[in-house]
Order: C-alpha cells, then sequence, then structure tokens
DNA sequence: ACCTGAACACCGTTCAAGT
DNA sequence: ACCTGAACACCGTTCAAGT
C-alpha cells in the first residue's frame, strides 16, 4: 500500500475503514491503521486527539452512503426508509458497524440522517418535546438491532446459543419458528411496533 | 483484601463486580480481578475460558437483584415490572451495566427474567412467533437504553454533546424541552411506543 | 497432575530526543 | 517548530518450567 499524501482526517478515515472491512473491528488499531498509510501511528494523533476521535470519523465515512429519503413520500415511508439506509450502510461495513451503534455518530452524514428523521417525526403530528423523544427511541432501537447483526454474523458460539434460546422460549408452540437476533425479519417487526406506537400517540395528540 | 479461599466462579464474579463498581468497567481486567482476591491471574481461567466468560457470570450476577414480577398483575404491568428491574439492577452497578447491554446474559437470572417476559408477552395475545419477535424488540431497546444511560453517567464530554444535539434538534419549538440520552422519562416513552405496538399487534391478531 | 509466573504479542498514548 | 520513534504502562493469553 502506497503512502498517501498529504496526510488528511479523510485520508485516515477512508484507510481505516479499509482496514476495518477487510480485518474486523479489532484491527482497527492505531497502529494498523498507520501501517496501512505507511506513517508513523504518531502522526495519526496530528489529525485526531485519539482513537475515539478517529473512529467516529470512520463512523461517519460509512454513513455517507445511505441516502435521504425521497422527500416527497409520507412521513411513515420517510423514516422507514432512513432507518432501513442506516442499517444497510452499517451493515456494509461490519468493521465499524459496531462502533455506529456504540455511539451515533454526529457527523456530517449523522446529522443529515438525523434531521431527517426529525422532520418525519414532526409531521406525523408528535408534540415537539415527542418528536425528540421518539427519534432517541428509534435510534436506541437502530443501534441495538445494528449491534446484535453484527454479533450474530460473527463467529460466536456463546452468542449462537443466545439466539436460539431466545428463539426458542419456553413458552408454547413456538417451535418451528426461529428467527435469528438482528435479521431483517427481526428488525422489521420491531420498527413495527414502534411506528404503530407512533401513530397511537399522535392520534392521542390530535384527538 | 484478604485472599478468599476456595476460589469458586461465584467467588471470582462477586469480586469483579466489586471492582467494577469501584473502579468502573475499565478496571474490570484479569490481572486487577485477580490482585482483588490476591491470586495469579492465571488461576481464573481454571474456572472460566477467558475474559468474556468471566464477565458474563458478573453480569448474570447483577441481575440477581432484579426481582421477577408480581404474578397476579396484568401482563402489561408486568412487563413493565421487568423491563424496569432490568434497568434497575444494571445501573446499579455501572461498571457491568455496558456488557449487560452489550450481551444480554442467559444465566440463571437472564432466563428468570426472559421468561417473565415471554410470559407476560403471551398472555397479551401475542402469537408464539411474535412473541419470539416481541421478546427481541424489547430486550434490543432496553439493551440500548441502558447503554445510552451508562455513558450518560459518564465523563463524556463528547456525548453529552451528541446529547445535546439529539435533544434540540432544528425541528421547530422545541427549546426548553431538553430531555437527557438515556433517563428515566426517555426510557419511560420509548416503552410507552413500543407497548402500543404491541397492543395493536394483539388486537390485530384476536380481532 | 497440577499450578505458577515468566514471556509473548500486542495495545493507546506520552514524551524526550532528534532534525 | 515540527516530527519521530523509543519508551511507558498496561492488556489477554500461552506455555514452559517448576512442584
Amino acid at each position: 500500500m502506497p503512502r498517501q499524501r498529504p496526510l488528511t482526517p479523510a485520508v485516515i478515515a477512508a484507510a481505516a475503514l479499509r482496514v476495518g472491512d477487510r480485518e474486523g473491528d479489532r484491527a482497527m488499531t492505531m497502529r494498523r491503521i498507520a501501517a496501512e498509510l505507511d506513517c508513523d501511528p504518531m502522526a495519526l494523533y496530528r489529525h485526531f486527539p485519539d482513537r475515539q476521535a478517529l473512529l467516529d470519523a470512520v463512523a461517519d465515512l460509512a454513513l455517507a452512503d445511505a441516502p435521504g429519503p425521497d422527500p416527497e413520500a409520507d412521513w411513515e415511508t420517510r423514516l422507514r426508509a432512513v432507518m432501513a439506509a442506516i442499517r444497510s450502510a452499517a451493515l456494509a461495513h461490519p468493521g465499524i458497524a459496531a462502533h455506529i451503534a456504540a455511539r451515533p455518530p454526529l457527523g456530517e452524514h449523522g446529522r443529515r440522517l438525523g434531521t431527517a428523521m426529525l422532520a418525519a417525526l414532526a409531521e406525523a403530528g408528535l408534540s415537539p418535546a415527542d418528536v425528540v423523544r421518539a427519534s432517541q427511541t428509534l435510534v436506541a432501537y437502530l443501534a441495538a438491532a445494528l449491534a446484535m447483526a453484527v454479533r450474530a454474523g460473527e463467529r460466536d458460539d456463546r452468542w449462537r446459543h443466545v439466539a436460539e434460546t431466545l428463539a426458542a422460549p419456553p413458552v408454547g408452540a413456538a417451535g418451528e419458528e426461529l428467527f435469528a437476533t438482528g435479521s431483517a425479519e427481526q428488525f422489521a417487526y420491531g420498527l413495527r411496533l414502534l411506528l404503530a406506537g407512533i401513530r397511537a400517540e399522535a392520534a392521542g395528540q390530535t384527538g
């Protein structure tokens, strides 16, 4: 990998994302990222105060691929679109997805997508205070669903056991219905519950 | 701290929980836990295959304080009680709370609480398959809310900025309504949305 | 056979020494 | 003044050497 000059935050973030895509999140160390750029590890500290800040930049970069919703669609379609776009973009880069789940990035792209969510919730008819609360709930759910999806993809027999126990509870005739945690179907079901809750909340406020 | 003999998984987990309560999650290293017990770090490996397994045991121990719901209450009250009990128990031990959020423990206490959740959802009138899906959604939401609450309590100015941006969006007259992410109020609102969604789902299935 | 602790292969970050 | 890389203070875990 040839040395890329000049070193900028964007160049560093892109290199880190490459390392993460190729070798996983545990490989995204200051030393490995520096090796990818063929520079001294300490050179990274001239562009980021610490590793956390560097990963924040990588997380926001991964969200660059998440398109905003069609502005002409109704609020619920837009909300589903934003949630799906963030989920897709994050899972396309499994190396950084866990970091996105752990701390929602608020760089350029995070703010763009967040604003779209808030606007959709306002249009749904929630009060300004409830727009905030509902958005935090949606971000929380999205983060957890992402974290589960990442782990489900990992080789982690312990988690597979967790998934199986969660998916096959001693609750009756569930039997064949095994749904992997973190699956797209599981994600859609939770979002459906939340949207039904938002509709009920909005109806309660207008009615 | 005097040496406790004999060394058992329970004694080790209790010591680790103490370290975490006192010095935070980053202090729960194999070496520090061994120091708390005045034993060789390698002695821990005779009782747990690796650090992850040890933390799983600590997480389940923290949930021991979460009481099960009153069996005579209606399903919704029971569900709220279980969610609140897990949240309280986890936040009472901030050193391990993040680990609980990252991987729902399925030891004795995790299973006990999980079973109570599933039973409540079944009684709500969901199909067995939807009981599973709804429970996974609730666990996901609980995990994310816990993770946010833990971070909100940390000295993390970057996260505080995240919280402020999320809580004061450019969406209109939100203005004074600033709700910290991870607050009890925020948690209650999200749970309310989910319960409304579950009620709607149950009504759709019976009707 | 069991247990120990030295050693391995790493970390993020500091800081003194070089240019 | 800027940059570098050696060094610090750690990790989780392996494994050879002791008892």
